[in-house]
DNA sequence: TAGATTGTTAATCGATTAACAATC
DNA sequence: TAGATTGTTAATCGATTAACAATC
């Protein structure tokens, strides 16, 4: 029961029950047993049970979940209660493609300011935010305690803007640079480049020939 | 030794180890120990080697890797020594972002046509490739004998999409709609979503009060 | 009540690590 | 040769699963 023993792939699986029941919830489904929440995420219902019994009983037997209240207790286990402030560096299509992703808020997260080093791009306004030069970060996230970032710059300029991070105040880095960063291990980074998963993808491939 | 029993945790690692050694080999690093390696990558040496030995002996006693060659059997092992056409449906911000990201030659991909369905976007280029409509595709699939789509739709268009795709006969899906799709059992597919890395990583964070 | 499903225990399964002989 | 590092074995560690009493 103590949240600090629970096994990092544990953690990683509530996001995914979380989409899942948020998906159920709109089509207005209002409870689900671990075997149907199972069957829809191919994973055994005994997993999920067994993961939800980490943190603490949010079942009733012989009925399973109420989803609505399921939800809002992995909100809470995944303090996503309210909305963190996101800061995104790096303002090329990708960054501003993310600045547009439409479901952040309703996940718990809100990006509210965007930094680049270009001189053309400072000034210019997405997504109703106006961008801001690189140098003015620090003092962004230290006044608005800001603890979440994502990283869209190029592989060049990743681990210096991740250096410039850490040092602001940055406690864990949504990484879309497609290079590896060093951070210290106190900090969190969770890196997302689609060529390994095409990659690990394409292992399963049968030649072409 | 058979390849068809490698756990699918060792061949994730593999395009990680690759990308790593990558990056030595441009710095002009020749050879390297399982140890440095798992150094730079929080990995221990003994998982390196052991994940390597699954495919092959690579190494020499006393010396080490040498990065070269063992980036060539990698490439070999995840079948990314040719060059995989992708077709890429969705042709929003992210999608633009995606056609034009640069590295998806050199790691094994390479995207050859774009789809969309609104009628305003067909016609239009984008990384020198003109949008096509999704009522297409098949053919071009099929022609071409493509296995490899990326989905960068609305997550109201994503199922739909998705069963055209692998309808026209695509094998690997990576997915980057927030919502999460069916698909047969054979056909993989690999689930990007920015909202679950941030949920994930907000556990780790402090609770702002 | 009868049927269904949880939460939990114990057993199983699989992955990681430590250690070292082999050998470059 | 002496030092370094691999590939592999066996031990350890941890995660998943099966099963079932509890109970809604």
């Amino acid at each position: 029961m103590d949240a600090n023993k629970v096994p990092d792939i544990v953690v990683s699986r509530l996001p995914i029950y979380l989409r899942a029941l948020n998906r159920l919830a709109e089509e207005g489904q209002k409870v689900i047993s671990s075997q149907a929440l199972g069957d829809q995420l191919s994973i055994s219902s005994a997993q999920i049970r067994k993961d939800l019994s980490h943190f603490g009983e949010f079942g009733k037997q012989g009925t399973g979940y109420v989803i609505e209240y399921l939800q809002a207790q992995l909100r809470r286990v995944l303090n996503v209660e309210t909305v963190w402030p996101v800061v995104l560096t790096g303002c090329g299509a990708l960054g501003r493609a993310l600045a547009n992703y439409p479901d952040f808020h309703s996940e718990g997260f809100e990006i509210v300011a965007l930094f680049d080093n270009a001189p053309h791009k400072i000034g210019e306004t997405v997504a109703n935010m106006c961008i801001q030069d690189v140098v003015h970060l620090p003092e962004v996230v230290r006044e608005r305690e800001i603890k979440v970032a994502i990283l869209a710059v190029p592989a060049s300029a990743a681990q210096k803007t991740a250096d410039i991070l850490v040092e602001a105040g940055i406690r864990a880095i949504l990484n879309y640079a497609p290079i590896s960063i060093s951070v210290p291990p106190e900090i969190t980074v969770q890196h997302i480049d689609p060529a390994v998963y095409l990659q690990w993808m394409s292992y399963y491939l049968e030649s072409p020939d």
